[in-house]
DNA sequence: TATAATTAAGTCAAATATAGTCAAAGTCAA
DNA sequence: TTGACTTTGACTATATTTGACTTAATTATA
């Protein structure tokens, strides 16, 4: 247990905790150097450590000023039903199936009736307009990005 | 933060709020000096951060006299904000001034954090993944269809 | 009044500062 | 001794900073 990899995963979560709030923004080369490792090195932490099934949600910029912000985040209470659909609609689905999808977590009142509309508007095959089998790809992936939103967002 | 973009973007930020007006006017070489830097760091502020995506217009005068003006555009209606940037966005739209354009309409309070993210979400490059310059355009008509929702659909 | 000089702002590309990706090499436990 | 996990570094992508050169407006002068 004392590779760099959990030893940097330590102290980012430690760091977390005692500033008593859910973001910590580091510099990349700031905690390489701190560590006597490559950079590169904190983007396997966080990609093996702070992924997104584990809570967290990274944000970074680069050039000058850039940073990487790892944000904690609580999985909302549908997230298993979430999860679920998710899992339904990969690697494609067809509008009809989307639309009944939104439908089904509005009457869950998983969604507003006003989130609902923005969803079903922006999935419609005449917006995404590329050629089957395509448009079902795309469409895929638009619901899978919205879907893991919600996941993690509260009303 | 300690870039001296983001300052001087905050810096001109602020001065618009206090003189609580939606125009203020600068000597480029005068914040050159006041920030020590080089003048044309200047122009680089003003070419991302106060661009007409996040609802500014520029306007200036070179030779004796010369000045560089920011105006922050205004909407009497909300439909008239959602016209406008619908306009902005034909035929093709980058994923930078969509999120621009977002956080734009979460600001002025016209959509809520987590429709925010929805739309963020769903305009990803890597989501729709299909090659530019067809990208654009799909994201052109998402945006629309979205925009085109909020208009006619109270919170 | 032309023309020259002066005073600004604009453009653009190179240099610099970050972070991201990916695959090869290394490590370690079962 | 193999397979999963970790470490490393070369290469890529992106944002910012800098300065040389260009363009435009005003002012001074012939």
């Amino acid at each position: 247990m004392s590779n760099i990899t959990d030893i940097i995963e330590r102290y980012l979560k430690q760091v977390l905790q005692s500033k008593n709030q859910n973001m910590i923004e580091i510099k990349r080369s700031e905690i390489a150097d701190q560590f006597q490792c490559v950079p590169s090195q904190i983007n396997y932490v966080i990609n093996t450590r702070f992924t997104e099934e584990k809570g967290y949600i990274i944000e970074s910029k680069r050039g000058g000023g850039g940073y990487i912000r790892i944000i904690r985040i609580e999985h909302q209470e549908q997230s298993d039903l979430l999860d679920a659909i998710i899992k339904l609609i990969q690697p494609t689905v067809t509008q009809q199936a989307s639309v009944d999808i939104v439908e089904r977590l509005l009457e869950k009142e998983v969604i507003t009736e006003r989130e609902a509309k923005l969803m079903v508007s922006v999935i419609d095959r005449n917006i995404i307009s590329v050629p089957l089998p395509i448009r079902d790809e795309v469409r895929s992936r638009m619901m899978t990005a919205m879907l893991t939103t919600l996941k993690y967002t509260s009303k």
